[in-house]
DNA sequence: CTATTTTTTGCTCACGCGTGCAAAATAGTA
DNA sequence: TACTATTTTGCACGCGTGAGCAAAAAATAG
């Protein structure tokens, strides 16, 4: 009792016998813009009512080279904010007409094969939903044939020959960084995520320079390497154990919310400090922890509609677009800063 | 500088011609168990490499009738016990040569359209990552031809036809109640989700019956009918403004970890209320957050990995497999109850 | 070395549909 | 009505592969 459907499929050319017409009217009756009658259209529609026909999209971009298939690159399950740019992301493509093949790339080892597995798909175009993602997977992309186009989401991408659509990471931290230095703090100390030459992200090197704009001072910066809550909290709490009170940062900038949330648990529950008033944090992304009241953190929003709305565009434009489109979003403050 | 790459793909056809065989050949040298000498399959296989061959998988699939593409609907991407079971899919899909349709059906109305969608892709198989499916979206699958086994993946399904991969909830409710009323809890409130004929889970009717079985008296069950942390906020908020101390739960028992963070929220921060002394609370799936500190939260995981690896097997099979496979999973004790 | 079995290779046909053009039908004009 | 302009329809061919069988080659037996 597992099987569904006792009927065969009907294909094209049942519809077209049980119409009264040729397969070719039934392929237009299914296309816009096709030049058909209404009269024969009406025909077709009834009869593959009737058997319970649609087309079948693996023939038909077997047969015209566009599949409507792209392939979504994703190697971070465990930011929320990575969801909720897979659910926009899939369903704004569904609206265009397009299915989305879920790329699973956490296993390094695995990455280049899975994408290679996609390019086999004839996917129009791959695209990064990035953290970090190393050369090696973008040489692979780019080498793999069959895919046209390569996109960067959310991430800029240094890389030629790939089309980066993000926030602009720029001016979103200088936003951020003239907020801390207004809200008077003086010590801050950068959390820096991974450094991928690939898909980088400017939060860091624009912190950095606008601080030192701001006060000619060199800010600290640690590494903590990941996005990683845990990893986070390991590395802040090292700080906070191995400075006396007048050395610590008086803030953390964090590169974003996942490091920003291990950071804070750190602060207030493993070091029992108030926080914002003896230290601030900050994040970058605004995920939806970042509004629990126990966060309540203050953070930065990336206008990811809109964002999915140009990767559209892009994917269906056939003429060669500009390489990166950035986007504006907007300071979220809460408590915590 | 937007396309890729310059070269063709290359078909099998090519390869056959560098190689100096025919195209059957070709196929014959990427296909395991197949009859051909290693010496043409080592010929074949340097002349793919030269012209960066690989098979193209829609071709095949529309001659074989297999397409090792299977659909995972997904209604839910705010839920991280979700997002794990995506993941650890995905992954353990891909290992078995499988490549994942995403179908993002949170909006009720695409649902359907997106499912009927997946089906013209010629999808093996579809996987429901099951929240709250109402009978329509499966009855749509059920009627989708080319959708040749549809699959109920961590929820129960009473529907015939389907086949439901799920942890064992009668079994781990009983061993949560149990655990429940050993820790001395009396008055407990049942926090119950989404009530879905579909894919229903048993986890309330267990509660309330172990409970009735251990006490003889009837458990409150109140519905929060979403799995959503505010919501669940919001209900337990209306239950404890409403009631004296004396007529307050001394546990909430909640159907799954998003509600029982709310409710914990709501206990802890929006009434002050001492967790687990006063009143304690249990969740279900073993969420990430489940673990971070703030929520410390007692719980049940369910075997996720050994489940994808059933949902690979049941793929694999041609066979008629049984409707319902069942896993045994562990209690979690944290803090909170 | 020939006959026989086994392995390997090639081939015909089919999968379901799109492209581009030519034939047919229809509408428009004088 | 006769003729042209326009819309609609049909068709040959191709997309890249797989199943299954027949032909060819290689291995084995006597």
């Amino acid at each position: 009792m597992t099987t569904i459907s006792p009927k065969q499929t009907a294909t094209a050319d049942d519809v077209a016998a049980l119409a009264g017409v040729s397969r070719w009217t039934v392929t237009r009756a299914f296309k816009r813009d096709a030049s058909i009658s209404e009269k024969s259209r009406a025909k077709v529609m009834e009869a593959a009512e009737k058997l319970g026909y649609a087309p079948d999209l693996q023939a038909s971009s077997l047969a015209s080279d566009r599949s409507n298939l792209v392939a979504v690159l994703v190697d971070d399950f465990t930011n929320p904010h990575k969801l909720v740019m897979l659910e926009r992301l899939t369903r704004i493509l569904r609206k265009a007409g397009f299915d989305s093949l879920l790329v699973n790339t956490i296993d390094k080892g695995d990455a280049e094969s899975a994408l290679l597995n996609a390019s086999q798909r004839r996917v129009d175009s791959a695209i990064l939903l990035g953290t970090s993602f190393d050369d090696s997977v973008l040489q692979t992309a780019l080498g793999a044939r069959r895919v046209k186009k390569l996109i960067i989401f959310a991430r800029r991408s240094q890389h030629p020959n790939t089309i980066s659509i993000c926030v602009d990471d720029a001016q979103a931290m200088v936003q951020l960084t003239d907020y801390v230095y207004e809200k008077g703090y003086r010590k801050p100390m950068f959390m820096a995520g991974p450094n991928t030459y690939s898909a980088h992200l400017m939060r860091q090197d624009t912190f950095v320079r606008r601080w030192i704009e701001l006060t000619g001072e060199e800010p600290e910066v640690t590494e903590v390497g990941v996005y990683d809550s845990n990893k986070a909290y390991y590395v802040t709490d090292e700080i906070l154990r191995t400075r006396g009170k007048e050395d610590r940062p008086d803030v953390f900038v964090c590169e974003n919310d996942a490091i920003a949330i291990g950071t804070l648990d750190c602060v207030r529950h493993g070091h029992k400090i108030a926080v914002p008033e003896e230290i601030a944090v900050t994040g970058f992304d605004d995920v939806e922890l970042a509004s629990n009241p126990n966060y309540d953190l203050t953070t930065f929003r990336q206008p990811i509609s809109e964002m999915a709305e140009a990767l559209v565009d892009v994917l269906q434009s056939t003429e060669e677009k500009s390489d990166l489109e950035k986007f504006g979003g907007y300071l979220v403050v809460r408590s915590s800063a």
